[in-house]
DNA sequence: GTCATTTGACCCAG
DNA sequence: CTGGGTCAAATGAC
């Protein structure tokens, strides 16, 4: 891919950041060279990593569009034609053929599997992001309603991140909050502590990928490589549900920078759990750890594979 | 007048 | 077929 071959309409922010994570391609090969273990887990990752530039790549408009997404995964655990691999395919297809339908109210292509991360909150917190109400539903078997959030930059910025955020039945003080998708939109905020949150332990984290297709699988190879923090471009307009915002952390985790959690603690996070439940990209695995000040517990992963140690050395 | 929320309709996945 | 997720018109707040 040469640098040369922008197309002409790009604007300049993009240009560079198809630069840069050009760089960051060329630069991965490098490393490879340099370790040259072609078998090992460098390896995959090495594919992996790759993997990722080039679909971040050809997502923002690059010149190698004609290029096929890289899935890093079905170098080595390739589903044979899922069921939501077809699914997928139909998806694209079904949007060039049935942008008609679009204009009709409730049609649209509902995202099955993204990265989902489930917490539950004693309070309702500002996560630093922006979110708009798009809806509320009864739930069967459940006393309360849940309320459905959409990121306020969906439409500027085409951010697909959601949030649902739900009483708890049996603890009526505390709320469900999961967090489906994550954020794309450029303005990632700082996340924010608030008062009667910031006591770790009120708050578990689930977090699960289920990531069937290749494009959600991309992502959050992505996100997993993109640790860098993440500077605050605005403040963030008050969360719907009206909550307090009492200060904010420069500790703020890789989670917190993608999906907008907000409890960042700056005491040790006591209880974190994590579901991890990548079909294609990671297999199952439990295990628990400290890290730094930060107790993980991530489900869904095996032993066999490496990638959640390297998820884990990310997360650290 | 503008923007956010509410609410019923609609569609999709299971 | 049903429940859940999303859309968009209606409504409310500022």
């Amino acid at each position: 891919m040469e640098s040369s071959s922008w197309p002409e309409s790009l604007p300049s922010r993009r240009i560079k950041a198809i630069q840069e994570l050009t760089k960051g391609e060329i630069i991965t090969k490098k490393l490879h060279a340099m370790i040259g273990r072609p078998e090992n887990i460098e390896s995959d990752l090495k594919l992996q990593i790759l993997g990722m530039f080039e679909n971040t790549l050809q997502i923002l408009g690059s010149s190698n569009i004609n290029k096929t997404p890289h899935n890093p995964t079905n170098d080595h655990v390739r589903s044979p034609s899922s069921k939501d691999d077809q699914k997928s395919e139909d998806s694209a297809e079904s949007i060039n053929t049935k942008i008609p339908l679009k204009t009709k109210r409730g049609c649209y292509k509902r995202r099955k599997k993204a990265l989902t991360i489930t917490k539950v909150a004693s309070t309702l917190i500002d996560d630093g992001y922006v979110w708009r109400k798009y809806g509320q539903k009864t739930i069967l078997y459940s006393k309360h309603q849940r309320n459905y959030f959409r990121c306020g930059h969906k439409f500027e910025q085409g951010c697909q991140a959601t949030k649902q955020v739900q009483k708890i039945d049996d603890e009526p003080s505390k709320y469900k909050i999961t967090y489906i998708g994550l954020h794309t939109c450029k303005i990632l905020q700082r996340a924010h502590i608030i008062g009667e949150a910031s006591d770790p332990r009120d708050n578990s984290i689930l977090i699960s990928f289920e990531t069937n297709t290749l494009m959600e699988n991309n992502k959050v190879d992505t996100f997993f490589l993109s640790t860098k923090h993440q500077q605050k471009e605005c403040f963030p307009s008050l969360d719907p549900l009206k909550h307090e915002q009492v200060s904010s952390s420069d500790h703020h985790t890789l989670w917190d920078s993608v999906v907008g959690l907000s409890q960042v603690p700056s005491e040790p996070m006591s209880m974190m759990s994590c579901t991890l439940d990548c079909d294609d990209m990671v297999s199952s695995r439990v295990f628990s750890s400290t890290c730094g000040t930060h107790d993980y517990e991530i489900e869904g992963m095996t032993e066999s594979h490496d990638y959640g140690d390297f998820l884990f050395d990310q997360l650290c």
